[in-house]
DNA sequence: AAAGCGTGGTT
DNA sequence: TAACCAAGCTT
């Protein structure tokens, strides 16, 4: 459950759903994870995104494996690494049958509607808790936490709430009000920006240089082709891992929570490539065990399409 | 406490 | 298609 539970963080069922056969496969309990290689759990994370969670995934499996078993209250589980407000109440309630108010997105849309909450999120957050945890029954929290959720995902969604068979529709003071799916209250955001980058395809017989990125930031400790930053200035320069003559491959466009990206892909292909650090040679029959993040894996799709 | 952190599907 | 959305956590 707890795997599962990281795993959904943010992310949809259809996309978790092979990653969880994947790992369970691969890693069927807690004392195997916490004895996995940590770069060989992220390059099995790649592609499903949020890639501190795969990092916290690991430091967590090694101390619940150093303590024996999973802490059960949700103040001890709320210390794990990756394990937030959210899903330390969510596997007290639902996996050890403590008492505990579960919030995820869901939990909060739902409330919100029942009780009409005209402030805007974040700051309503406090206010949502009490409501939240003054319906929260003393026992079977995870049941009612469970069931809320499934209101919240099949019932009571986002843009167009079926109020006509929700279960809660009577008690429900946006329904009275007519307009449900204006709730809950949320900042306009902000316009994300576009930068600009540059990733380098270096291939020397059947095998391409990779690089691991810095642990933190940007799809951290992921493998990735080495790249110039993306913070090219106005005029487009970049530098180049070495000197010679690179081939442009195409362009690729992903977009990030915060800021989209145009990645210009460039290639230098020869069997005499200078002396290079801070990476490894990869077979490229086998790069999809590379584990790289999709922006990366696209890039590469584009570069061997010029074969 | 506001911002950083992926990706794929839907509208 | 650009914007929005999906079972948040960390600093």
């Amino acid at each position: 459950m707890w795997l599962s539970e990281v795993m959904l963080q943010q992310t949809t069922v259809a996309a978790v759903k092979p990653y969880f056969a994947k790992f369970i496969a691969r890693w069927p309990n807690v004392a195997a994870l916490a004895a996995a290689p940590e770069d060989e759990v992220m390059a099995a994370w790649a592609g499903l995104g949020y890639y501190s969670r795969a990092r916290n995934l690991v430091a967590c499996a090694r101390e619940v494996a150093a303590l024996g078993r999973f802490p059960h209250t949700e103040r001890d589980l709320r210390a794990l690494p990756g394990l937030g407000a959210y899903t330390a109440a969510a596997v007290a309630a639902i996996a050890f049958g403590e008492r505990a108010v579960v919030i995820d997105a869901n939990v909060e849309r739902v409330v919100a509607r029942l009780y009409a909450v005209t402030d805007p999120l974040p700051a309503a957050r406090k206010a949502l808790y009490k409501l939240t945890d003054q319906i929260t029954p003393a026992s079977r929290s995870g049941d009612f936490a469970q069931a809320m959720m499934d209101i919240g995902s099949g019932i009571c969604t986002s843009r167009d709430p079926q109020c006509q068979i929700c279960p809660l529709a009577d008690l429900c003071a946006a329904r009275k009000q007519g307009d449900p799916a204006r709730f809950p209250v949320k900042p306009a955001k902000k316009a994300t920006p576009t930068r600009q980058g540059t990733a380098f395809w270096i291939e020397r017989g059947n095998k391409v240089w990779l690089v691991t990125r810095a642990g933190k930031g940007m799809l951290g400790g992921m493998r990735a082709l080495p790249d110039d930053g993306w913070r090219a200035s106005g005029d487009g320069t970049c530098k180049a891992p070495i000197k010679g003559t690179w081939q442009p491959v195409g362009l690729v466009r992903h977009s990030f929570t915060h800021f989209a990206l145009e990645l210009t892909v460039s290639r230098y292909a020869s069997e005499t490539v200078p002396q290079l650090q801070n990476g490894e040679w990869w077979p490229l029959d086998r790069l999809e065990a590379a584990g790289l993040p999709t922006l990366f894996a696209k890039a590469a799709r584009l570069a061997r399409a010029q074969d």
